[in-house]
DNA sequence: ACGGAATCGGAGTCTCGACTCCGGTTAAAG
DNA sequence: CTTTAACCGGAGTCGAGACTCCGATTCCGT
């Protein structure tokens, strides 16, 4: 692959992490192409599909989240790492998360797309295990409900942007829901 | 008003909280009329704009959550109210909230929906200040921060329809948070 | 510097969905 | 029963956006 293609499939793909973030899947592909500074045609010789382009945004999405995840399972402490890791998923999620509900609805992800959410809710599972292994978190919650509650906090504050002190607030309704208390 | 005309107009507003509660604003006007068994004129003549027809469904949807929320708080203990009421927000917008999403990101609502957005978020208020009179929730919560956890238990489950009982466990999660603890 | 292969760009095509129009139909008054 | 005004239906218009195509342009080995 050529460099100069190299770099537009980068920008090209920051800017639909941008555009379907802000937009759900109504963004248009031409906007996307108008941000990455390349011509529409570009944008489909890159990803030849639409969906294509919102998967291999997702695909990027989980692996940065699941690479965090290890990263926090290496470093810190359970009940902090788990924290943080739901702060992370909630926040980096308000902005791209919104992928997901589109795809979501859009009956079950594509295969690398899936595998790769796959691998995220593994590493999610495993940081759970640990705050409840340390108390952090009440023993009988599941990861079914705390994805429930992470995706519905990062939807929610993609679509009506709160300020950040409200998000904060909310966020810590849910961490306390879940700690023992 | 003529009756069948009367008659129309009513399947039309139930098969549009049927088609935009599972699609979101994608959900076709077309679809809504053969839900409704009509032709998709007479859904025009009605809704003259697409918007229209969103925003009567939305107008209907809020008035009835605020009559719910005036009938709890007259019958029932400030504590069980509040509980029922967020129950109940998040289960009825979990098939029709999604709608909201949809205005909520499309600049402002048109005046009669916000209107009923306005009184519905008072009678919010106020059951979220009784159920703090009686130590039911914790004092410094706001109702911006339940409005975004309610919204987002909502938005969440109307995208991926969760077994029941996670669901359940969700909201458990978000009202535990939400009590003194 | 040069040739050619790969890449870019954007005008043009095609599909889909919001919205219009008008002839046919139906409810109610006389 | 007739009239008539309102209502219904769905074929047709119009615009938007996904996707294609090919000439112009750019990179890289020689």
């Amino acid at each position: 692959m050529r460099q100069d293609a190299r770099e537009n499939r980068e920008r090209i793909l920051a800017a639909a992490e941008e555009v379907f973030g802000a937009h759900g899947a109504t963004g248009s592909t031409e906007e996307v192409a108008r941000r990455a500074g390349v011509g529409i045609g570009t944008v489909f010789r890159h990803f030849p599909t639409k969906g294509g382009l919102i998967e291999a945004a997702l695909l990027r999405h989980f692996d940065q989240l699941t690479a965090r995840a290890h990263a926090l399972a290496a470093e810190a402490d359970p009940a902090v790492a788990w924290r943080v890791l739901v702060r992370a998923m909630i926040e980096s999620g308000a902005t791209k998360l919104a992928l997901i509900s589109v795809l979501t609805d859009g009956r079950g992800f594509p295969d690398s797309a899936a595998a790769a959410a796959t691998r995220l809710k593994a590493a999610v599972s495993d940081a759970l295990r640990r705050a409840q292994d340390v108390g952090a978190v009440r023993a009988p919650v599941t990861v079914e409900e705390v994805y429930l509650l992470i995706r519905g906090l990062a939807q929610a504050s993609a679509t009506t942007h709160p300020d950040p002190d409200t998000l904060d607030r909310a966020i810590d309704v849910v961490l306390t829901g879940l700690s023992t208390g």
